[in-house]
DNA sequence: GAAATTCATTTAACATGTTAAATAAATACC
DNA sequence: GGTATTTATTTAACATGTTAAATGAATTTC
């Protein structure tokens, strides 16, 4: 009995596929509330460090938002425009920018929290528990396989993002 | 003996560092070789379909590269400049435009997958065949999740892409 | 302590993503 | 056969991604 050649399957295609197949979920939801993903994306970091009441600084958010610099200034800029976060110079080194959400910003969080939750909710009942754990650690080990080969090649260091 | 409570993990965050991971391994040669992340895709679909003479039409092209119509238009007009592809009518619809790759174009192909194999035997051989195998398997689980019970709710389809 | 360097962010220029509307050709309807 | 509808693609307008260069403030160096 031959052994089927092992055919591969497009890695990163297949994680576009399904990072859109979640996001296609969630989507409408950010929708309703007047938000992109990448708007979300930040709302959901200032979320997460609500207790800096100064404000958490444009690099940081820029890294856990996983955005490039240069896409977050304009991000941010609208999201002032639109009453969902203040911006303001940071006392201590007036190099940095440092960011707040508002109260409707804040609300908005709480409320699609929600939602999300219930879409993990969701997917553990119709995947199951261990399958998604599965799933984790696989996307972990593809990371860190590449990162750390990438890492001995050139001196840099991993980008935050470069094509979302 | 307690249990850990299950913590999810950001799946569509995941899935976006996966994917970035590995394009931080490809991006490179892609660029040696002035290509954007989206001209490879679709350099790619035309080198898949180098048997039509005719050329392979832009919807079959966007559908298969994962890219929406609109983009798609300006990304064939840069290829086209940069001697990539040509376009034409179709002769049969004229409402259809038909591409096909250049003699430049097809070299390209050909030398960028041989280094885009040699990645995956580099996958292969630090993450193992069968763990790669496990990956494909639980996305294909999670896109049809996620597409099935979409489907459900809105009698639309699915789209090509919404967020690259 | 002034010049050089480093660091955090923004600006600029162009490519791509995203939605809605426009165009233009084929098909269906009468 | 002419009109309405559908289908394939493009245009338009704005948001975001991406790279390099500019700005402006801290730090280092001498």
């Amino acid at each position: 009995m031959k052994t089927q050649a092992f055919v591969h399957r497009n890695l990163p295609r297949l994680l576009l596929q399904a990072r859109e197949a979640v996001m296609t979920h969630t989507r409408p939801s950010l929708r309703e509330h007047g938000l992109s993903d990448q708007q979300w994306r930040v709302l959901r970091v200032l979320g997460e460090n609500a207790h800096c009441a100064e404000g958490v600084e444009t690099g940081r958010v820029a890294r856990e938002a996983f955005l490039l610099g240069p896409s977050l200034t304009g991000v941010l800029t609208r999201m002032a425009r639109d009453g969902l976060i203040e911006r303001r110079r940071c006392p201590q080194d007036a190099r940095r920018t440092v960011v707040r959400a508002t109260a409707l910003g804040l609300r908005k969080v709480a409320q699609l929290s929600e939602a999300i939750e219930a879409h993990y909710a969701f997917m553990e009942s119709e995947l199951g528990k261990q399958k998604l754990a599965q799933l984790y650690q696989l996307l972990d080990a593809v990371i860190q396989l590449e990162t750390l080969s990438t890492e001995l090649n050139s001196e840099e260091m991993a980008s935050p993002c470069k094509t979302i």
